[in-house]
Formats: C-alpha cells, structure tokens, sequence
DNA sequence: TATTGTTATACTCTATAACTATA
DNA sequence: TATAGTTATAGAGTATAACAATA
C-alpha cells in the first residue's frame, strides 16, 4: 500500500499571474494534442500550416516572423512540412533570392481536417467555461499580450 | 529604403484558445525575463525555488512531480540550484534512499529578492489590466487549468 | 551594402531506459 | 518487489554565426 503523498505547499504562486497562465497554456497544449491524436502535427506547425494557407507565397523570412523564430528556424519547419508533402516552395520572379510558400492539395486537406478537429477540441476545452466567461477571457489575453 | 512588408494574414487563429493562452503565457516569459534581468534563473527555476522554500526537506520526486518533470528533470534541477549554493541535499534518516532538499540561506536570500522583483514586474505585467478584469482572468485561467 | 536562404553548430529542456542502493 | 536517485543517451526546439546568391 502506497503512503499518501504528502501535502505540497505553493506559496503564492497562485497570484503569479506568469505562472497561472504558464499553466493554462499547458492544458492547452495538452487539449491540442488529443485533438489531433494520431496525426503528426504540433501546434507551431499547425499555425505555420494555417498561415501559409491564409498568405500563399510569403517568404519563409515572413513565415519565421509570423512564428517568432529565426530564419533558421523557419528552414525546418518548411523542410518539415516539405518532406511530408504538405507545403513546397516555388520561384517567385520577383525575387530570385526567396521562395513563395504554398501549401500542396495534400496540405489544404490535412489543414481542413486539422481544423476541424481543432475547432472541435477547442470548444470541448473551453467548455469548462460558460460562452459570456470566455469572451471575457478571450478578450483579457489580448488585451494582456498586445 | 525598406519595403513595406507585405500585411499578414492569421486566419481564424485568435478564435482558438490556445493560440491566445499561448501568446499571452509568451507575455509572461518576456515579463519574467525584465523582471529577473542581470539574475541566473528561469520561470521554472524560480518556481523550484519557491517549492522548496514552501516545503523543506521534501524529496526529488516530490519537487519532480510539482514540475510536472521526470525524476531526472529534478536531478538536473537541483544540481543545478546546489552548483550555485541556493539549494542542499540532506540525507533523511528516516529513509535512506532519498534526500530532503533545503534551500540555503544564500537561496532564502535570493528567494527574497527574486519574490520582490516579480511580484512588481508581475503588477505592471498585470497593471494592462484593471484590478477587477485581473481578478477574472486569475479565475477563469484556474477554471480552464484545473 | 543589405537581404534570403542555407548550413553548421551549440545550448536548453525534456523523456526514456538501465543501473544501484535502499525499502 | 517497488521506489529514489543517478547516469547515459537521444530527441525536440531554438539561437547564432558564417557563407553564397541575389538585390
């Protein structure tokens, strides 16, 4: 038989409105992550993936300041979803320096079903809280991140 | 001159949840990094910290498992605070496998300093907010997290 | 000169699995 | 047998710096 585990005191990490948020955040990528279950996604790609559809041809350069990464990091990602057939690059005349980011046919059906399914889970997620209740919440982020 | 860069479009991502708890908790990262400037610590160090100042003497599973880490994410944790001399190991008569962990009282100064300094970063962090909206969002963002 | 993509590299964080010593 | 700590290892994710091609 297991002792119980003894009592765990968080001081006032509760009024640390870093650390609330820290775990929200983690429930919901936890909420993300059952959504898309059995699909080989992320939520940074996932949003890479929504926003190549919603700016067809932007740079990668766009696309990491999109994400808030480097360069570099905007490589792998459009690697990534280059490998899995999902996006690709093409020549843009304009600029022989950059490519134009699109997503193939494949990438705008998965994206479909991954927003479906995202939708889905999210409203799931945030039915913990009443509709009046999460646009309030909806609201307060952003005013708190702008 | 520096072309206007071209205006990007997010699609639906403001409507999802964790799109929005993400960019707010990344507000919150950048906030704690102000507030901590010129200091050696993290978000989860800091949170380490204030565990074990809240619970003397608690295990590395215990502090492990209020991480929400693996028994080797506390390991690496704690060397860590004991390389810096914040934190110590004693042995626990009452079992010898483990160890009870301490904060040093270079730690407990630190603690103090750090405490003062993110909880005023986290009242201008906050002060975008009106006290009472503040007192909603720690409640809705509990709702949402538990 | 400046910018884009690229590559190499390194650093942090984290997870898993195997080992040891104690219980 | 189960648990705590430890160690080795590997995988993400991300940042910096340097380079070539192009502007």
């Amino acid at each position: 038989m297991k002792r119980p585990a003894r009592q765990l005191y968080y001081d006032d990490l509760h009024e640390h409105l870093g650390y609330v948020l820290r775990r929200a955040q983690l429930a919901g990528f936890e909420a993300f992550r059952q959504a898309t279950h059995g699909v080989d996604i992320s939520p940074a790609r996932y949003t890479a993936m929504v926003i190549v559809h919603a700016n067809p041809g932007l740079t990668q350069s766009a696309l990491g300041a999109a994400l808030g990464t480097a360069r570099s990091g905007a490589m792998t990602m459009v690697d990534w979803l280059e490998d899995r057939g999902l996006a690709e690059r093409r020549n843009r005349p304009e600029d022989a320096r950059s490519w134009g980011l699109f997503l193939t046919p494949r990438g705008e059906t998965q994206l479909r079903d991954l927003k479906r399914r995202v939708r889905a889970n999210d409203a799931r997620f945030a039915g913990r809280l009443a509709p009046s209740e999460l646009a309030t919440l909806r609201k307060l982020l952003d005013k708190l991140s702008g």
